[in-house]
DNA sequence: CTCAATTAAATAGCGCACTATATAATTGTC
DNA sequence: GACAATTATATAGTGCGCTATTTAATTGAG
């Protein structure tokens, strides 16, 4: 098991679906060697339809599906295999003809003679010595589990789950790559990297931190950080809101703005009188956030900052309507 | 469940393969559907390789297939799609050139971080509900059985398990069709149904019991009956060993010999002081069969109820050795 | 130092589940 | 009574597990 327990057993639930898979393959290639050896000319999934035509008798394709509960071409493939070993055999003999009766045939009910007493007792014994060693009942398990994904899919169950939960996570110098990543990941999607980006990027403790601004963080359970954004204090009672970013893959969660949110009231914790942004018009869904939020556009910012991004021909200033 | 249950159910420990294989493949089909409304353009089973990566970094083909636990051909076609949805790329930056090195793209880490967002929490949320109604554990049991079939597999305890025990079984009139079938069976296969064949098969009551014979059968637990064998009285002490015979699909279990035994024994209970049987050399592995078990060539025998079939080349006498 | 054995990955091909769709027979409606 | 809707089966194609075999690189033994 060992590295594999490790994935497989940490995210059990997630990997149910690959880990039945490949646990019933694992019996159905032993099944196989049981039967080869009973040198009895079938397939273990052939089973189930030759033991319920002997039980109930004749047939249609979609009766036996139905009995099998799997699919009507799932049948039909098998059916065909079992035509070919000539273990059953069709006829049209209801009134309707797109019906297809199929039945046993004489060698179809020798097959399973010889099965019934060379392969079945073998397959259900060694079964059950494995399962007897489980606590409780398997087979139980599995038909309870059968009937509630009947009554209801995963896939409507997993509607309603909601993302996971975020957080806020101060920076620390351990956080400098991450800072640095998130924000070139964005950077180079729309723009190129600039000196001004440069200088923040590679040392932010000196040109964030110290001078008395922030970097936050914004992390989702289980995953880690998805997003930043920093506090640049650029005088006196005044904050640039700059390289604020979620990573590309975890758009869609609304970081984003969980993020902004927590920057603005950091702002105001720091006693910021202008907090304002500069961006550009291709942001555009950055634009939309922040005006959102309370940010509005302003010539006379773009004015005086604007210089400091090539990028930038869009200066905001967090102005919130009074309310 | 209705008509599956039933059989599904009854030979719960038989269908385990199949059902696991059903169960797992509604499973990953749900899981499809969670990942495509997530948009995220990967199949389930390509999360396990992913996750693996990201989480012990770049490996090999088969560091990948152990940590897996599924076989390598498995994890090369995975990395194939995965090399094609540039979700990971391959180096050869070991020294021994055959080894290949697969390591996530930033698009990898990228889908699996919108995975981690968008569609684990809502499979594990969706399979954690349908667990949680469930008494104890499943994914316990699924680990037990891993663990179990790793140290042995199914096929090997399989090798062990005796046939189902046989046991007698006295005629009845329902069971005339059953002994006209058996017989019949074998008959047709080496030679061809004979007035006098008839006469017994389609009267086994006058002809057999009302004399003071006797019509034994042979069944297999759990199976049902599979041979048969007539004592017809010819003349006061004097009793017809006829009719024997094992349904085909049945032979390699010792019935035959299980049913002679219980036919000598019944034919001495009922005063029998000459038992004999007309066969013919086409019939070798019975007539070693009855060799065996104590049964004489005589060609008096022969000579004096050799008539009754036209078949007959071969009659024997029960005289067993002093011993 | 060569050549056979071993090892890593790729390829071929099967089993058996699935979905989606085509084809043919039947039913129901205007 | 023709024609659209429905129904039974067949066909096409995918996913993902498997085994067996091939190919290519490396190792090791005579």
């Amino acid at each position: 098991m060992s590295t594999a327990g490790d994935i497989m057993s940490e995210r059990g639930t997630l990997f149910l679906g690959s880990r039945l898979k490949r646990l019933a393959d694992r019996l159905q290639g032993d099944v196989v060697r049981i039967v080869e050896r009973a040198g009895v000319p079938v397939q273990p999934s052939h089973y189930a339809p030759l033991a319920t035509l002997e039980r109930f008798g004749p047939l249609t394709v979609t009766e036996l599906a139905q009995a099998l509960q799997i699919s009507q071409p799932a049948v039909t493939r098998t059916l065909a295999r079992l035509l070919e070993l000539k273990l059953v055999e069709t006829l049209r003999l209801h009134r309707d003809q797109r019906h297809k009766t199929v039945s046993l045939t004489a060698e179809g009910r020798e097959v399973l003679l010889r099965s019934k007493l060379l392969v079945w007792p073998q397959v259900e014994a060694a079964v059950a010595e494995v399962l007897h060693t489980l606590p409780g009942s398997l087979l139980e398990h599995i038909d309870a589990l059968e009937s509630q994904l009947a009554n209801r899919p995963l896939n409507e169950r997993a509607r309603c789950v909601p993302a996971p939960p975020l957080s806020l996570c101060e920076y620390t110098d351990d956080l400098a790559d991450v800072f640095r990543a998130i924000s070139v990941e964005w950077i180079e999607t729309l723009y190129r990297i600039e000196p001004a980006d440069l200088e923040v990027l590679d040392h932010p403790r000196e040109r964030i931190i110290e001078p008395g601004g922030a970097i936050l963080f914004v992390q989702a359970q289980g995953v880690g950080i998805i997003g930043t954004c920093a506090l640049r204090k650029s005088a006196e009672r005044e904050f640039e809101l700059t390289k604020m970013g979620v990573l590309r893959g975890a758009r869609g969660v609304k970081a984003g703005e969980f993020l902004l949110r927590a920057a603005i009231t950091r702002a105001h914790a720091l006693g910021a009188e202008l907090l304002y942004l500069l961006s550009n018009r291709k942001s555009a869904a950055a634009i939309r956030l922040y005006e959102k939020l309370g940010f509005v556009h302003d010539a006379d910012i773009l004015r005086r900052f604007g210089a400091h991004y090539q990028r930038c021909d869009v200066a905001m200033r967090y102005q919130p309507q009074a309310s």
